[in-house]
DNA sequence: GACAAGTTGACAATGGTTCTCAAGGACGGT
DNA sequence: ACCGTCCTTGAGAACCATTGTCAACTTGTC
């Protein structure tokens, strides 16, 4: 059960710094690229203090994270409906995107096996007009 | 380049060991636990050589490798047709599923936005009628 | 059997991620 | 401003899946 107290987030100069360094992206990186934008930027933030910033984000939907083909986690800041995201494999441009179609879909496969709490991940891959 | 020489393959006790204990699974299984099965049924195999060999077999197109959420590779024999997998996040059973739908969606919308060479990836996760 | 080349395994090394815990900061009440 | 409480931080250690090392061992071939 989740209990109905939110214990309080406390704005704090690192958390800002973690965020100020994401909008600095526009696609995904991992927290250690993320964490070496902040420290050239003369900022300093513990590399702990990234991973819980981004995980914490990413619980609050404000960030996406997924995995590389390393299963390496990488992050974005994203709009916050849920989507998916047409990534380019040479210089990582991204494109969000949205398949309603796509979500019925794999409810409905779900619901048809009887697998509950469903969750899914569907990423696509390719090179974008400008690395062709 | 990819030289046209391909090295042989040889067939070892080990390679054998290994197919054998994929056979045994209908699931995805961690390299770990199909070291453990190997090693439970009397056989002896390296961890080292099980990773070598799980990767060689997920080259040549013969098992299926995926990320599970925490990003550890887990490992399966599949059908050699491509589908995709809705997987129980407990015990790890798994369903392969087709889409066309899906795969027709993820193609335009890659077109529509000039990416080419197009890969996708899409796993469900959930939990299983008997996990419940 | 002898040779060249592929294969193995014990162990070390790597590297991303999480844990530990003492020190520091935020906030409400006074 | 002062306190007390609780949240937050960071340096480093710990964790752990995965990969690298390399000498010993197989396998296929002649
Ligand atoms: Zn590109
Ligand atoms: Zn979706
Ligand atoms: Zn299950
Ligand atoms: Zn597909």
């Amino acid at each position: 059960m989740t209990s109905t107290e939110r214990s309080p987030v406390r704005p704090t100069r690192q958390r800002r710094a973690v965020a100020t360094a994401l909008a600095g992206f526009d696609d995904f990186r991992s927290a250690q690229e993320i964490h070496d934008l902040i420290s050239r930027q003369g900022d300093s933030v513990g590399l702990a203090t990234v991973y819980r910033t981004l995980s914490a984000l990413a619980d609050a939907g404000e960030v996406d994270m997924l995995r590389n083909e390393d299963g390496e986690a990488i992050w974005r800041s994203c709009s916050d409906t849920h989507h998916h995201h047409l990534v380019c494999r040479t210089c990582g441009a991204t494109v969000e995107v949205e398949g309603p179609a796509v979500e019925r879909w794999t409810g409905s496969i779900a619901a048809e096996h009887g697998y509950a709490d469903i969750s899914h991940t569907l990423e696509i891959f390719g090179t974008c007009p400008a690395c062709r």
